[in-house]
DNA sequence: CTCTATGATTAGAATGATTCTAATTTAAGC
DNA sequence: GCTTAAATTAGAATCATTCTAATCATAGAG
């Protein structure tokens, strides 16, 4: 179970990926992750700290997210250009956009089948991303 | 055949798409349009221009990459946070992303099969992106 | 428990991509 | 050829992100 860690509290999230747990590292791993998958930017996050009274810089807030993502803790999901999406959740998934609230969601690897896939022409596949993109209801 | 054109000269393209036949929309459309599927960055097609001694400036190419993409001409891909690219390609497709090099590859759609997909909760399914991440071999 | 070295945090400046603004130029129709 | 609306432009402005250099805090030694 890499996958969902709703039981490890934040110290063992930290100790297990070599960091070290400050104030602020610990304070940001709990808002990401004591409160099940979701999806963050960089601003929300900062101001989920604010607003939590931790006291913690935009820079810091940053170098913590790719901290985190580099430890495999969270990843960084491209569906917007011009502004990063973090997810906690790191096992295999895809996502709804909804294009109009610039939301994400889960969809779970199992509900979508992917076959047939083509090998790369040199490299080797890091991961495979399926991104629904949800636009208003068309008429 | 909307999907490819390489028919079409750049003059319709703009009559068809209700765009103003300008110096510099001719020429980028030329750009882009008379040497097969492939894709770029807003700072590379401005490279291109200058290259190619047109008088545009990038604020011009960005608002003809997306009037473009408006005009259904264009496919805006997101793979990299913080970086636009434009796919000629229109016709519905999926792409190999090598993150070493920050190159696109296309994939024709029936090369992956996707089934099973998913209803959106609300809105309506407006495209359905792959993207397959090459990364260096690993050991 | 205190000291020290290393690593972390910080504010603010710097950067890079993109968008905006206001002024100038150009295409289209008469 | 004019006129007008639309397009282009340079440069400023903005937004997300990264960098810099200085300050601060944790971990481990003593």
């Amino acid at each position: 179970m890499t996958a969902s860690r709703p039981y490890a509290n934040a110290l063992e999230l930290l100790r297990a990926a070599k960091l070290r747990p400050t104030r602020q590292r610990l304070a940001l791993a709990r808002l990401l992750f004591e409160k099940g998958d979701h999806h963050v930017t960089a601003e929300q996050l900062h101001g989920e700290a604010q607003a939590a009274a931790v006291p913690v810089s935009l820079a810091t807030v940053y170098n913590t997210l790719h901290q985190f993502v580099d430890a495999g803790l969270l990843r960084e999901v491209a569906v917007n250009p011009g502004r990063s999406y973090f997810d906690t959740n790191t096992a295999d998934h895809h996502h709804f956009f909804f294009e109009e609230t610039g939301k994400l969601m889960d969809i779970p690897s199992d509900r979508i089948n992917v076959t047939n896939l083509p090998e790369p022409p040199q490299g080797a596949i890091h991961r495979v991303d399926v991104t629904i993109r949800v636009g208003k209801a068309k008429a």
